[in-house]
DNA sequence: TAGTGGTCTAGACCACTAA
DNA sequence: TAGTGGTCTAGACCACTAA
């Protein structure tokens, strides 16, 4: 026997033999047929095992072509995007929300354009705080499509996160969302109780549904905020 | 007929119950089988649409507990994590690595604990820049252990990066990454030609393989960098 | 302990695309 | 156009775990 139970053990040893550099870089691999034949089970457990790894990105697979190892393996990495609430109180800390100021106001250029607007839109502008243990932990500076969530004025966001009633009451079906690092302007820090300048760790992120934009938020964690990401 | 050709479909269809609210958030699912009666295909074709929304984080499946909707989706988002010279190149500009210094040196309390290991170990300390046309883009500070990889003092890193040489001679079985924002000190300041206390986004990566520490990197990206991720 | 989802198998047909 | 991988099907058995 080769000790094969499962298309988990047919990826083991497929990595494994990667590892062993039995197959170099950019290299074809037998069919998928073949290692089957191999192996001893069925085409499907080995494809089960193939696609895994090129979910991962670690080999590349083509109808007629074949798979290959790629030649620079540019891996993928999972990042969980936590509700903040959750997030907070997952580490064992009290979470509170505040809100900051809540305004009926056209989208600005800047917002309009990453809702990929035509023009500007009617808006809730929504600015909040949210609290790990009554430390500021996020600020949060939110647009929210009046067009396409006009019941979002009807929401009293002083008890409830507009994050929190959007995802329960809005899913979206597109979603962008991009990282960056910025020196802290006078308003943020204010709100965070920082340092202006000091490097914070930004989060944008718009979401559509069915084309009709939905919300974008703009999010700035407190300093020592770490983002992880777990590689296959 | 339904129009279902595929698990793709199926998966769409179950996603626009979503959307529709047909199940509400928390709800059950009918049993895999029970939706495969319902559209005409096989329990498996539900199952692969199932799997991949699983995935991607929108349902929760458990053997004898059945398939509910997330109550508070908390999704999944994937980051591909590029070769620095193909992620430049695809920009379409010039990539050139400097190397900036290459140095034995035993592993600081800092890096001793970011590779998980017991006590200070053998090292070479790179540092070394990566230009875009000219412009630095990225400083990498970078410990090789020489317990796990001794070849590395035989390689000229001054005409291959160390990140190339060892993504294509040392392939690695775990991996940890995260990011986070930080002011630009003196020395990063100066590799990358910015202002000291300038925000950067700082990137951490740590392999290993067989639990035998391979390198640990900390990357410091020129200010404007934005790190993108794809939601399902 | 009974009822889910997880996986495997063998065979079939198809879509894509290297050659 | 021929040879890969992609997908489907029906049936089987199993692992897990809610009840």
């Amino acid at each position: 026997m080769n000790g094969i139970r499962d298309w988990r053990d047919v990826r083991a040893l497929i990595r494994q033999r990667i590892l062993d550099r039995e197959i170099a870089p950019g290299e074809q691999f037998p069919r998928d047929a073949d290692i089957a034949a191999e192996l001893g089970c069925a085409r499907s457990t080995v494809h089960r095992a193939m696609r895994s790894l090129a979910d991962d990105g670690i080999v590349e697979r083509r109808r007629r072509g074949g798979t290959r190892l790629r030649p620079l393996p540019s891996r993928n990495a999972t990042l969980h995007i936590p509700i903040h609430r959750l997030d907070i109180e997952g580490r064992g800390w009290r979470y509170e929300h505040a809100l900051l100021s809540r305004r009926q106001q056209r989208s600005p250029r800047e917002v309009t354009q990453r809702l990929r607007l035509p023009r500007a839109e009617p808006c809730l502008h929504v600015r909040a705080l949210h609290l790990a243990d009554g430390r500021p932990w996020l600020y949060e500076n939110r647009w929210i499509s009046l067009v396409t969530v006009p019941e979002i004025l009807d929401v009293d966001l002083t008890t409830t996160s507009a994050n929190e009633w959007l995802v329960q009451h809005r899913p979206y079906d597109d979603c962008v969302l991009a990282f960056e690092a910025v020196n802290a302007d006078t308003e943020t820090a204010e709100a965070l109780g920082i340092d202006t300048g000091c490097a914070v760790l930004v989060t944008e992120r718009s979401t559509w549904i069915d084309g009709s934009p939905i919300t974008s938020v703009r999010t700035v964690a407190a300093p020592g905020y770490r983002l992880e990401a777990e590689v296959s």
